[in-house]
DNA sequence: CGGGCTGTTGAAGAAGGTCAATGATCGTGG
DNA sequence: CCACGATCATTGACCTTCTTCAACAGCCCG
């Protein structure tokens, strides 16, 4: 979820922030909210039901952009929390509105980055309506490994993890007890290790193999009466 | 879900066209793919897995757009078939791009049809993550309900459902034996009553109140350290 | 040093899945 | 028009996964 190209400062205007660990950085619906980057440090999106029930949209990491539904004076889609303390930057809605106006280029860049972030969605989707509680937690710990390496924030087999298994489970659509047990099974299988925060991914490629990869075109699908005709 | 106000057929070329009922309309990672607004019919997105597991992204009815991240010659995100005999029309993929960087207004509206799927999406993120078989198939048919309704394809208590429980159960996350047995208690408690295709909701307020709301700001978040900083 | 948050473990229960078999429905071809 | 085969809906018994309830240990932060 790489950022755009970004316009040079001369037209975007940039406020570096802070926020502290554990904090609120906005609520669904809110208002007058500008487009925000993550320099570094851990938040994530979030929706919360009457009853408590909370799902984590997405996970964000130094690089990611969130907020971008605010461009055009829209409310916030979803919550926002911090893990650790956070430095971002907020982008000017002016400048951005303009810049989206003007600059071709950045404005189909935009355009791409909110089709990203549905497709980033969308994976997440399935993985939460037809994975089982093991296949998600992997998917879970080996996507963030990922892109902490894209960062640079993680090394060939470990990284911090910057969650609680609570978040983890709102994450995952599991209860925490369940993402405890899951995470205790790969443990016991010597598949991974935790110390403190940190975690060490001692078999990388099993573990890789209990995801069900995503991108799959697949063979043709169920014949039906109609496929003969569009063939 | 509107339609954004597309420009006048003068500077975007349009091709209405046909589709079988159960026939593919593509597939994931595809090519060259235009951007599609149904006409009439019941069509949806879905992603399988190599082992056969299917997650329908969303449903496609009259009025609906898909494709739209195709615009900039990218892949297709999901493959997409119809449930019904289809009519749509397909985008002149130069004309959608060249409107895009002539037509400040229309450009803008793309934009936020783009955002809007993705709210969709994570809507129905954190009903799969959150909601119980119960809740999600009530969302499901209210929500169908709903959007049926927009564009007169649906009384005030009733409408056909063009989905077998397998489809439901594929979007709902949910397996098919399971989505029968949920509907049957439905029927059972007089909430609503089938007769072929056609769903009649009989007791509308009582169903909807089974379906969690989504849009909710909730009370003040938990307390932390940091909140008092950035309040 | 002490209290809440977090992680861990055990036993019991409920939601949801699997296997299997029988009807209903529908499109198709005779 | 009817009969056939295939898809779809329904029902029952049984099993797995996940959740609930509860108790306790570790740990970080104030």
């Amino acid at each position: 979820m790489g950022a755009p190209g970004w316009p040079s400062t001369d037209v975007l205007a940039v406020e570096e922030r802070f926020a502290p660990r554990n904090s609120s950085m906005g609520r669904v619906g809110d208002a007058g909210v500008r487009v925000r980057v993550i320099a570094s440090g851990w938040a994530y999106r979030y929706r919360t039901l009457h009853d408590g029930r909370r799902q984590i949209l997405n996970i964000l990491l130094p690089g990611d952009t969130f907020g971008l539904e605010t461009l055009f004076e829209q409310p916030a889609q979803a919550s926002v929390q911090t893990s650790t303390a956070l430095t971002y930057f907020a982008l000017s809605s002016a400048d951005l509105m303009s810049a989206f106006d003007l600059l071709p280029e950045f404005r189909r860049q935009l355009y791409q980055l909110v089709l990203a972030e549905k497709a980033a969605t969308e994976d997440w989707l399935v993985r939460l309506g037809q994975f089982d509680a093991e296949e998600r937690t992997a998917a879970l710990l080996t996507s963030l490994h990922r892109r902490l390496q894209q960062c640079g924030l993680a090394s060939e087999s470990s990284f911090v993890l910057e969650l609680t298994q609570q978040e983890m489970a709102d994450t995952l659509g599991l209860h925490v007890i369940h993402v405890n047990r899951v995470l205790g099974r790969l443990r016991a299988r010597k598949l991974l290790s935790t110390s403190g925060k940190t975690v060490t991914l001692h078999d990388f490629p099993q573990l890789a193999e209990l995801v069900p990869p995503l991108h799959h075109p697949g063979p043709p699908p169920r014949l039906a009466a109609g496929d003969l005709l569009t063939a």
